[in-house]
DNA sequence: ATGGTGGCCCGGCCA
């Protein structure tokens, strides 16, 4: 079973790349960030028409996620919050042939010192008691998405140039490895432990040919998956050419006996 | 040292 996640900075932007991309990459559930479609925009048909099914979670201008799967798609549930009527499109959870599967894209948290970086925080804190609520570790679950989070310095181009930011301060990492420690394992990291592998580059200043990126793209699985794994690639091809997202995707593959 | 791009939707916000 191939899974993806891609944050593709709208959907409606990126759909000639989005749909050249599955052709070439044949996924059987993707996991998308950023669709920035409003909760009825989400193109249910013409992905039908191309073997998938789809559950999206959306709220216009900003935010959005969604899956879609070749291989089954039930049990929606919508937001990762309990009382979440005002709750941002951030997280969706659905059922893919036996295997829980939640998309999530993180808050950005602007600054440590913004309002936005406490709600980061306690969203993060969130979607911990999200996965209590509907899985336990021993269930094959796969949770992927926009953790805007590197976990390690190995993680930036620069830890230098990235201090006192977002994305790699000590309580956003916390909060990482909490997800981690709830029974989760890094894809990517479980086949390269060293490697300086980024998914996402500034679209500003050639930062994609200067290679200034970051790895805050992230697949977590629950070990009955990681026992299973094949491989696990970004996919950088996506991120050059012709109006590209300024995520790659991230895709594994892993056996179901 | 600053601003650089790109998306929303058309001026300013967000990443």
């Amino acid at each position: 079973m191939k899974v993806a996640t891609w944050n593709v900075n709208s959907l409606t932007a990126r759909m000639p790349r989005f749909l050249a991309w599955l052709e070439e990459i044949e996924p059987d559930v993707v996991c998308i960030q950023e669709t920035k479609l409003k909760p009825d925009a989400f193109p249910h048909l013409q992905l039908e028409t191309l073997g998938y099914e789809s559950a999206g979670f959306g709220q216009g201008q900003w935010n959005g996620v969604a899956v879609i799967s070749r291989v089954g798609l039930s049990d929606p549930v919508y937001g990762v919050e309990i009382s979440g009527e005002l709750e941002e499109a951030r997280g969706i959870t659905v059922n893919c042939n036996g295997v829980g599967i939640v998309s999530v894209y993180v808050p950005n948290g602007r600054a440590l010192e913004n309002d936005h970086y406490k709600y980061k925080l306690q969203w993060l804190s969130h979607l911990r008691e999200h996965l209590d609520r509907h899985f336990k570790p021993s269930d094959k679950v796969v949770v992927a998405g926009d953790f805007n989070i590197a976990p390690e310095d190995k993680d930036v181009w620069s830890p230098e140039a990235m201090l006192g930011c977002t994305h790699v301060s000590e309580p956003e990492r916390e909060a990482f490895r909490s997800l981690i420690d709830w029974g989760l394992v890094d894809a990517l990291r479980h086949f390269y432990d060293q490697d300086r592998i980024f998914t996402w580059w500034d679209h500003r200043a050639g930062a994609f040919h200067k290679r200034q990126g970051m790895r805050i793209d992230h697949i977590l699985v629950t070990k009955p998956i990681e026992s299973d794994l094949n491989w696990a690639i970004v996919d950088r091809n996506a991120r050059k050419g012709e109006k590209p997202s300024d995520h790659a995707p991230v895709v594994i593959d892993f056996s179901m006996p």
